[in-house]
DNA sequence: ACCTCCGACTAACGCGCGTAACCTAAATCA
DNA sequence: TGATTTAGGTTACGCGCGTTAGTCGGAGGT
């Protein structure tokens, strides 16, 4: 094939047109390169780099430009990402390290940071991990997923936990940004976004103050974990607000499922009679105990939230937007935490500084009909 | 810096240990190449290349070995994979393009394929779709994901979708094999893998008959999709293995929500009286449907199992789970199909013939309690 | 008539790596 | 003893692209 770029316009027109039915046609193969455009606009591959680029500061007629584009469109034309970050020196790429692809649970931390990443054109690297999944067949997954991704050359590393919580990341994570999307670092070195449980514990209050409720059971989980700790003190808060105490026998703890909520219903419900110092309503710290309380509720011919408001925490859609009544409950805001986080690694790897080491954000209260 | 490999190899070798200090401190910004590892190896950048890569058919000293793996150790070099697959010509990556980034469904497709790519030393590129999604802000998202991924040249294209239909896959597929799964092609073109939902049907109506129950009520889904006429027609089947037909009158359609399900339940409930025609087992085509079927028996003083059983399909965790009781439902093998379009992509990159044109993959029963 | 400047490009190098072709000294063989 | 093989490498080229440092012809200025 002739390669000289001496070759009279003319001459290479004619052949371009020869060559458009086939390019057009099932010959193309692979492997359309910019020289190849640049032989069929009649210029040089530099200035074809150019103009697909948009490059500045560099004066390139217009009609110029309007063969390369047509040359692009006719030879179907697609830039290779993984030469141009060779010689560019930048991926465009962050990658993301998180059990969520093993446990949907916050899955819309995903959704959030890809849509963020698309806004910002760049690209997000999934990798898995098994940082809560001690027996299974992956041990050390986690370590040679980060491996992988900075192979792929990422900017960035999104590191994404499936529930509120401090977590150690790999060593090698420190080798490019990194920021933690709903856990933080027990080491206290890296940036977090975290979920304001605080605020989230004091909306579902306030919300239940609103509706009159001022006996408040609250079916607790697991103590110890940064979520139960920051939505009771939010109950707590604004109850104080309210001139009112937490009475701690209507705090009862059980197992984060529903059978536990139906157990811990249960006892709050069976040791007092109506209007005799039962709780009108019920705060339960997930979704899930919710959804075990509503049985222990109604088992008791009582209604919701005639009877017992119910309030719930987390937004698992299958289960809140389900239960009937619809479950009221305080949202966690994962998809904004992926987008924030996608943002915070923009503005690290563009060496601004980020507004804090550990960003909060808001846990909306999603109305439905149980309070 | 002296760049003679005829340089003797003990002055090489003190050298590189003046390195080795400032190599594994913080001076090691980024940038580690292959050269450096050659030239701290004294050997070609050509023979770290052999070595790194288990090339056959070239012999090199077990000495040399060594010498280069330590080399690798202390410098902290890490693989270029862009570099890689531009000289190589093939990138290891299969892209993903789905919806269920946007619906976490059956986000246990990405996981089946994530880990069945892991084992292939694979990456996977999860790109987001539209597919589902007319009002959003990302129209034509998903043509321009498909784009972006054939644009880090990925060997092959699975096209994944939450709910079992025909999908009208973009035309820049075409361009590497592509697999769908969890959907097949409207056009008829492209391989697909889906659940065996007759035989999934047939599976939960044999686990009612095994439990004795011989008048069965049905909750449809929507009678047209894909899902609901195989599984329908496996229930059928099983009752005509044991000699029953199914009664039209105790199949009812309702919307595939809890609220569907609720009162599909409370029609077949209230048209007949215990021991009048009113069945003993209820067959819900999805578990949301199952979850309104509950609260319609417990609303009219039945027990599950004692007085209703009750069957699923799809075995939404957070649903069938919690149910209490536990819901027995058939699965949806997601995790299954991924890993079989990862299989199946392989083996169409690879240029061998694939299994069928459409596999179908079993939905097996999962026991739990309320059958 | 000469110099300068500017518009419109192009030549050439390097990014990090795979790989075909080649090279050299020592061991083996006829 | 000379020819040939073999172990153990090396040289050089190219993958597709970004980018710096030019080149070249003509318009404007003096």
């Amino acid at each position: 094939m002739a390669r000289s770029t001496a070759e009279s316009k003319a001459a290479t027109a004619a052949k371009a047109t020869g060559e458009a039915a086939n390019a057009s046609g099932k010959a193309r193969q692979r492997g359309v390169t910019m020289t190849d455009v640049a032989q069929r606009a009649g210029v040089s591959r530099t200035t074809v780099s150019f103009v697909l680029s948009n490059r500045e500061n560099t004066s390139i007629s217009a009609e110029t430009r309007i063969r390369i584009a047509e040359a692009v469109q006719e030879l179907g034309y697609r830039p290779n990402a993984g030469a141009r970050a060779l010689a560019s020196q930048r991926s465009d790429w962050y990658g993301i390290v998180t059990e969520i692809v093993t446990a949907p649970f916050a899955v819309d931390i995903i959704k959030g940071a890809q849509d963020q990443a698309w806004l910002d054109r760049r690209f997000l690297l999934i990798a898995p991990s098994d940082q809560a999944d001690a027996h299974g067949p992956n041990q050390g997954l986690e370590d040679a997923a980060i491996e992988k991704l900075l192979e792929q050359r990422v900017e960035g590393l999104l590191y994404a936990a499936t529930y509120h919580r401090g977590v150690h990341v790999p060593e090698s994570a420190n080798e490019v940004p990194t920021v933690l999307i709903n856990c933080f670092d027990a080491d206290g070195k890296l940036p977090s976004i975290v979920p304001d449980e605080r605020t989230g514990g004091r909306v579902a209050v306030e919300r239940l103050l609103q509706a009159g409720h001022t006996r408040i059971g609250v079916i607790n989980l697991d103590p110890d974990i940064p979520a139960a700790i920051g939505r009771l003190e939010g109950a707590r808060e604004a109850l104080a607000a309210a001139g009112l105490e937490l009475d701690p026998e209507l705090v009862v703890s059980g197992h984060a499922t529903a059978d536990g909520g139906y157990a811990a219903a249960c006892t709050i419900l069976d040791r007092y009679r109506e209007g005799q110092g039962r709780p009108t309503a019920l705060f339960c710290l997930n979704d899930r105990m919710a959804m075990g309380a509503y049985d222990a509720i109604k088992e008791r011919g009582l209604t919701i939230p005639g009877d017992i408001a119910v309030i719930g925490f987390d937004n698992q859609e299958l289960i809140a937007a389900y239960l009937r009544p619809k479950l009221t409950t305080v949202a966690l805001p994962f998809e904004e935490m992926g987008a924030l986080g996608v943002r915070t690694l923009a503005a690290l790897t563009a060496g601004q500084p980020i507004a804090a080491d550990q960003q909060l954000v808001d846990c909306p209260l999603l109305e439905r009909s149980s309070v």
